[in-house]
DNA sequence: GTCCAGGTTTTTA
DNA sequence: TAAAAACATGGA
């Protein structure tokens, strides 16, 4: 397992080989962090701005105390789950499995703030991810909560439940900017509870989510995945539906197990890395 | 100019 | 019911 100690320059993890910044924080699950010219990774979470330097094998997270850490960032970046078992576990399940693993190995699953990405994957639909992050970035600016160093919180449900679909035309969302409103009216009213919601039974939970306009069954799995921890969450976008027609002919989610979120992750990031497996698409979709 | 982007809703047959 | 079309925006 991963060691921690704190130093004067923040709190250091050590025996990393199960967390890589670039594959956790640049393969589509999160939207907030940016790297910077130094190959440094910066961004926001929970009210709060952390840097992240990779020095050869260790990570260190900038300027934070070890009751930061264990307070915030240990959950965030799921520093108590052993992924080098669960690595072992996914990759028996199949050859294509494995390889997605040791294509990123360092990948590790987030657990964001249910409202930040309930909001960040209504944004996402049919979208690209650069433009998702610039509509993140505008809105937290916008309406998030000023932060000591320049950043901005993500807006809660009340920073957005009060204004006007007018209001948010500034973040060039499109049509989603009426999604979101529903979104926040739904949460800040407290006919929707997020914390209640994470706690269901999954198609309670994804029944529950889908009352929100804008949210379907892959968005609604989003969130359950990445800001709820439903492991067993598996959304189902257009990659991951190419990634099953062609490397897992026949095979369904539960193919992966009570994992298979996590399993999810390799396989969509492994599948937008390798676009050229699904060149010959349309020849597989007929009757 | 046309197409596409981690989909969902609305319209149409 | 099931398949198209529409939805905003911006980069390729």
């Amino acid at each position: 397992m991963m060691g921690i100690r704190q130093t004067e320059h923040g709190v250091e993890l050590v025996r990393t080989e199960d967390f890589d910044l670039a594959q956790t924080l640049d393969c589509g699950q999160s939207f907030r962090w940016r790297q910077e010219e130094d190959g440094s990774f910066s961004g926001i979470a929970f009210g709060r701005t952390l840097r992240i330097l990779r020095e050869g094998e260790n990570l260190l997270l900038c300027d934070i105390t070890t009751e930061e850490f264990n307070s915030v960032w240990k959950a965030y970046f799921d520093l108590d789950f052993d992924y080098g078992a669960l690595k072992l576990e996914l990759a028996g399940i199949s050859p294509v499995m494995a390889e997605a693993i040791r294509y990123a190995p360092g990948m590790r699953l987030l657990r964001q703030e249910p409202w930040e990405a309930l909001c960040s994957f209504i944004i996402s639909q049919n979208n690209n991810i650069p433009r998702i992050k610039g509509i993140i970035l505008r809105m937290c600016e916008a309406f998030g909560r000023p932060l000591p160093d320049g950043g901005h919180a993500f807006p809660t449900a009340q920073d957005i439940a009060g204004l006007h679909l007018e209001d948010l035309a500034p973040l060039r969302a499109g049509f989603r900017a009426k999604y979101l409103l529903d979104a926040a009216q739904k949460v800040a009213s407290g006919e929707i509870d997020l914390d209640h919601t994470a706690a269901l039974p999954l198609e309670e939970a994804r029944a529950k989510l889908q009352t929100i306009q804008g949210i379907g069954p892959k968005v609604a799995d989003c969130v359950l995945l990445y800001g709820m921890h439903r492991l067993e969450a598996f959304p189902m976008d257009v990659w991951m539906k190419r990634a099953m027609r062609v490397l897992f002919p026949g095979e369904s989610p539960s193919l992966f197990g009570k994992y298979a979120g996590i399993a999810q992750q390799y396989l969509f990031h492994y599948s937008r890395m390798h676009p050229e497996l699904f060149e010959s698409k349309r020849a597989a979709s007929g009757a």
